[in-house]
DNA sequence: AAGAGTCACAACCGCCTGTGT
DNA sequence: AACACAGGCGGTTGTGACTCT
């Protein structure tokens, strides 16, 4: 669908959208040998892209085992509670989120559920003013709000982290129960939000090594190529 | 039918942090 | 301790697609 226009800048450095051919070049390359050093990078593999860019193609859209769109309901919430604890913390997002980058959540919550955030506040804040006499456990909280998709949620296991990359992940009450803990535990405890809790990485990604040879290539593993649209 | 306005999202930019020397 | 470099992150932009008038 979209895009920025290709372009150059004076060092002839390739910017705007990726074409179907860099695509594969990129993907042929990380499948071979890995990502031993994005500067460098799109020198060997052909491309005339700087390191970060080929960084960001490859961790947003061409890493296998990603899902593109077609948020699901649970998800969204999700997100959309992960965002009340954490903030503008994608990329904590994101590792709480199997197969979803943290762009593209980040653009999922600028152009959906940032409204739907917001209204839903106001929602509970309307209700929390009608119902001063309630005990706060009663109130649309974040926590009762986990409970309403303990039963339905697949696919967004909070400890699925420790997954390998390949492994579908089914969330299971008990994982959901712990998830609800951490956040209890963060509610009382910042140190976890500044802490390494987060520094895990979502996917164990493909980062093996061939030292300073492209010829070292450890590991090959099966790459989709996502469909282009353009 | 066409122009204006809005949405969706890929990609870039600049800053920050961690690591090596 | 200071510096350089690479990688990572969040904010922002640019533009095609879509919707409205």
């Amino acid at each position: 669908m979209m895009v920025r226009t290709p372009s150059c800048d004076k060092n002839g450095v390739k910017k705007g959208t990726w074409t179907p051919e860099e695509d594969k070049k990129l993907v042929e390359y990380i499948t071979r040998y890995g990502h031993w050093n994005w500067r460098l990078l799109p020198k060997f593999a052909g491309l005339a892209r700087c390191g970060k860019s080929c960084r960001l193609r490859w961790l947003n859209y061409l890493r296998p085992n990603l899902k593109r769109g077609n948020y699901t309901k649970e998800e969204e919430e999700t997100i959309i509670k992960l965002h009340r604890h954490l903030g503008n913390r994608w990329s904590a997002i994101a590792a709480r989120m199997p197969g979803r980058t943290d762009n593209e959540i980040k653009n999922h919550w600028h152009t959906n559920l940032k409204k739907r955030s917001q209204q839903d506040s106001v929602a509970t804040e309307s209700i929390v003013s009608n119902s001063n006499d309630q005990s706060p456990t009663e109130q649309p909280t974040a926590n009762t709000t986990f409970q309403s998709f303990n039963s339905t949620t697949q696919d967004c296991s909070p400890l699925s982290q420790h997954s390998s990359p390949s492994t579908s992940t089914v969330v299971s009450t008990e994982n959901l129960v712990l998830m609800e803990d951490e956040f209890a535990f963060w509610d009382s405890d910042t140190d976890l939000m500044s802490g390494n809790f987060w520094l895990e990485p979502y996917m164990l990604d493909i980062s093996y090594v061939p030292a300073s040879e492209p010829e070292y290539s450890s590991q090959v593993f099966d790459v989709e190529l996502w469909s282009h649209d353009t």
